[in-house]
DNA sequence: CCACTTGGTGAGTGGCACTATCCAATCATG
DNA sequence: CATGATTGGATAGTGCCACTCACCAAGTGG
């Protein structure tokens, strides 16, 4: 199909498409003549990751495509490509730097101090070895340090109930990955999975919070 | 305390913070002359909660006056403020509009139906009543039509484990909510442990899932 | 008394995700 | 073959948003 097609059926302008493409977030087409390009049901598969991954989950473009760079990286194996693209995702606001507090303030010292306890706590070892490097520890710590210098509670006792619901999400997560399996479509799972259920979650939680809430305050309370 | 110390205490530059008040994000100090006001306690936690509405939470500034604003609405009783306030927090992508598709087309209507029918299934009858209006249903009718417009389960069934996860989470909001006293305080905790814990969570999900990940394929695979 | 600080105002900046315009090569049609 | 539309690539521009800078008159402190 051409270009103009792949706009008609993605829903995306060509202009938007052509700048994706510029930005390598869609591999280039067939090139059938010096003027012509011939593209595929895949690129509309990948356009549409690209959406989502940047409408949904709020991706910036330069994190997009360093997650698709990883699907498609043949130097690395399946297990690798997966991890360095789950890697890349959404750090969140890292270390809010400059904010006042420079990387390893008081606060921040205290939350990685709680993190790490919860992390035993719940006993991630596993996530525990990798330490400081993984973006999510990181966000954790982060999180868990703004909460604090807000005077909000976040003591490991705190946090454990999340923690449990982490792990509950997780399992419901891999037990939807494992229905793939082709290596290709288990990798693009992984990382659309991972995205677009946070908003279906986030969602969720609030509408269970406007639920619990009418539960103990009655109606009006909450939502 | 001057406008100068309130930057140094909170590590907010004077050009910002001048901007929030500007947008009435934080309420004008105490005029003391005509070119001098006085600033306190109220203002700093006031600037703490703005930044992290607007750094971990990523919440737009015109959302965020919107949910202030409705925190210290005197017109309104205690529930409707917090019910206005959290109502006005993050959309998501609010039904990606004009993205090829409208706001009714078949992939949406079937995921509204998915909703209602999970919504049901878990017995949130509260939630099922307020309808298309509140931001989180819009914004699960949204993530749900882009995950099956992808090809991603998200059957009722795939969806389950999801709402009971919010469930579970929602009442440790809850919990956490009922140990503030003072109507002042639980209003802004309301605020502060919705968007806040909303990084911790996914950060959580994120390293259970590579612990998971790891329990299930071995060394190198999730994260 | 006078350099310095303060707080308010308007205009400017930088980043980001597009978007509009142009152009030569190519294709479809009479 | 003539010719007008279309295609895809490149470049520059747009709009939004969260700041940030420059300036200024009114006040303050040594």
């Amino acid at each position: 199909m051409r270009l103009a097609e792949l706009s008609t059926r993605s829903g995306v302008s060509t202009a938007t498409i052509k700048y994706y493409l510029r930005e390598g977030l869609l591999p280039p087409g067939r090139r059938v003549t010096a003027t012509q390009a011939e593209y595929d049901e895949k690129h509309l598969q990948r356009l549409r990751l690209v959406r989502a991954l940047i409408q949904v989950g709020r991706v910036p473009i330069a994190s997009a495509r360093e997650v698709l760079t990883a699907l498609e990286d043949d130097s690395l194996d399946h297990n690798s490509r997966l991890g360095t693209a789950v890697w890349a995702l959404p750090h969140g606001p890292e270390s809010t730097p400059g904010d006042g507090d420079g990387g390893d303030d008081p606060d921040t010292a205290a939350a990685r101090r709680t993190v790490d306890a919860l992390l035993e706590g719940v006993d991630w070892e596993y996530a525990r070895g990798y330490g400081a490097d993984a973006p999510a520890y990181r966000m954790l710590v982060t999180a868990v340090g703004t909460l604090s210098r807000l005077g909000y509670p976040c003591a490991v006792e705190d946090l454990a109930p999340y923690a449990r619901a982490g792990r509950q999400l997780a399992v419901a997560d891999l037990d939807l990955l494992e229905r793939y399996d082709s290596p290709d479509e288990q990798l693009e799972a992984a990382v659309a999975l991972t995205v677009l259920y946070e908003p279906v979650l986030l969602a969720l939680r609030r509408i269970a919070q406007a639920e619990e809430s009418n539960r103990r305050f009655g109606r009006g309370a909450g939502e």
